[in-house]
DNA sequence: GATGAATGAGTGTTCATTCAT
DNA sequence: TATGAATGAACACTCATTCAT
């Protein structure tokens, strides 16, 4: 499947996880068990509840991809709903954070809007699942991202981000007044979530794979070109 | 599938009223009864598949809201999963439909551009149950879209209308050349889609609706601006 | 086990049951079978919840002796809970109807009161699963008795029997004034319910089975005997 | 059972202060600790028990309760049963404690009986839970009661007194003869039991809460004057 | 064409209990 | 003595589906 290469598998997120631990301290290591063990259920649940949703998911089929037992999982995280939350937190939390990482201020406002484009596009490309739980959790009314704590902070940096570049490029005359940061991030995200959300759908109609490389190589430019004709001075 | 051919719209069985039907024909009547069962049955279905998607919607829920008995889908519709079919290939056909409606070959191309833009994001914002069944149906990697027949071709009437217009544009030369009328219907309906789809999610991280009249209204237009950039000459 | 007898057995039920039913009407010995299932569960549901309280008893073992599935008593139940408060108010519903099945205004005071308490008595000891019902009641705190409507109206009919019963005593001259019924009542339920509620215990503590034949004669009337002296003018 | 022989009671070890315990010698207040962590767990557990019964008490519950974990249960009771059995032996080992506490020889039969009976109900109002637990043994048919040592003992006693108030009182000429000391001692605790044990049946039956300080108090002296006028010669 | 009763296989969840340290 | 992690067996409950009439 296209894009498994940005999913940690388990052996990695555990392998990469006890960094400071010395390899003698046992209670210590209890406790990394505990949150290995923690990580490898949300890991496979992420998958199962991407894959088929909320409903669709099963407790059981997640328990067995585990290490451990579907027992545990209630150990953990108490429910199937109390599970799901989790993944979207998790998921939510790393997705930002990966958008975040980046430095644009040194950047020409062109370069730097450009670059958020196509950041916000691969970061859709690269991580199907959480736009598939977005999805979910759109069917589901956003019910469970309610509880999501942090999610409107998390927010504001990106919207300020976008701000700050369509200031700079006002300033520089290269972009036109009167464009709302908010506005232009959701016609971003609208162009990149598409092809990752209705890549299935657009098969079926139209025969066409919005998934292949070259396909999102083209859509990815193209994206970057509306936004900046729309923009433009 | 039995009945397929008598089926009616809910309207029609409805509001335009069963006029060629004698009030006498006793046969004919229970022929009519049957097709209004079945719509009916289809009606409460979309709704709970749109509200619930396919694996949290009840066949006892559907029964329940329904005029008739849980039996009667079965002896309609065969099984849970035909019935999300029927419901799909039934809204499919009617959004199309919906669509082609107007005749936009006398309008000069960059109006009919915007009327074709003005009228997909209408289409969406009036059809929210469609737009879910859509995300629904990508959840389920479109394997129930693929046995709805004449997809392809309803959607090719379409792509072929864009196309009309791009070409009337390029040759009065308002429109640039080498925009392709797929990529083009691409832009569309992701920025018509997004605020229908993920409204929810939006309003939870944004704390704005796109939903509301007047959001509604400002989208609307800057949907139309954003496309009519790209392909400005 | 004592008080074996008076439990009905299923097919008791059963074969009392379909009085006025022509045994060629199809439709209504659907009807009757559904009935009987319903009878058939409540039966069971009675002796296991009787015999282990409420959060002793199993649903599968109850469906296990049961003639259908344990898939039955949901159909017909919706609960746990609710197929224990069904057993709550029938069982209620039938003791109290057998306590009232007597009447009492032709014979003396006297001898009236001596037949109320022998007939409590009597109740008591041939209905075990009553009293252990009620006991696992009060365990409860009878928030599920709550739900169980007419009771209060069943027991009126009991105390104003006994009210006429002391009146007609007082006015004779055999009891004396100021004896209140609900006191009477209290004070007969009290002695008769212990031997049966406190069997196993006091069996334990003072080796001596308040449930033989020879115990049962005499201590029912030694409870009239002390009920009567107390009301002795 | 370890421990068993240096168990005290919550008040003891907590109110009535340590006193014989230097405070240096850690290895006695290491044995202080243990018992003091065993009376925590009876306390909840007895509390749980009694408040829910056998089937219906969570060893979770209790443990999160107690000071200390769910694995010291195991540890100091070895299974949920045992636990039940060590609650059951410590309250009935101090209901009996308190009830032989009185001296009764000096006063007249008539009071000392009187005394006897308002001692019973009392006993009875003032420990809900041991009538509770008592009544959740009956539903078990006190199969936990028969491995509670030294009960049988402990009756007797009780039983001897009652046979010589009621000796003294037929010497005297106020009881009559023929009254059998567990008779007497059985109507007495059937009054008694009862309005603490179908409380609350009770309430929801006749809309009387026998529980109320003033109906409690005309409880007690009804109990005692019908027991009085049984025994009257 | 229509219906109420019935069902097997699963589905999330909880329980008392034990293991490793 | 003490503890957090782990568990299998059981538990109440639900699902889409079919049977008998």
């Amino acid at each position: 499947m296209a894009g498994k290469s940005t999913r940690t598998s388990r052996q990695t997120a555990r392998s990469l996880s006890p960094s400071g631990v010395a390899e003698g301290d046992r209670s210590r290591l209890r406790v990394k068990d505990a949150e290995a063990t923690r990580e490898d259920i949300l890991e496979i649940a992420t998958e199962e509840f991407a894959d088929k949703g909320l409903s669709g998911a099963r407790i059981d089929k997640i328990a067995e991809r585990t290490r451990t037992s579907k027992r545990m999982i209630y150990y953990y995280f108490g429910s199937k709903d109390a599970l799901y939350r989790s993944v979207l937190e998790r998921e939510y939390t790393r997705i930002r954070r990966a958008e975040q990482a980046i430095h644009l201020q040194r950047l020409a406002p062109e370069k730097a809007l450009a670059e958020v484009v196509r950041q916000s596009f691969d970061s859709h490309i690269e991580r199907p699942n959480f736009v598939r739980l977005v999805m979910n959790e759109n069917i589901h009314r956003a019910e469970h991202l309610k509880h999501v704590r942090g999610l409107k902070h998390l927010n504001e940096e990106l919207i300020d981000s976008l701000g700050d570049i369509l200031h700079r490029g006002v300033k520089k005359n290269v972009f036109r007044r009167g464009i709302d940061a908010l506005d232009l991030h959701t016609n971003i995200t609208a162009l990149c979530f598409y092809p990752v959300s209705n890549r299935y759908t657009f098969r079926e109609g139209f025969a066409r794979d919005m998934w292949s490389r070259s396909e999102v190589r083209k859509r990815r430019e193209q994206v970057v070109e509306v936004i900046l004709r729309w923009c433009a001075a």
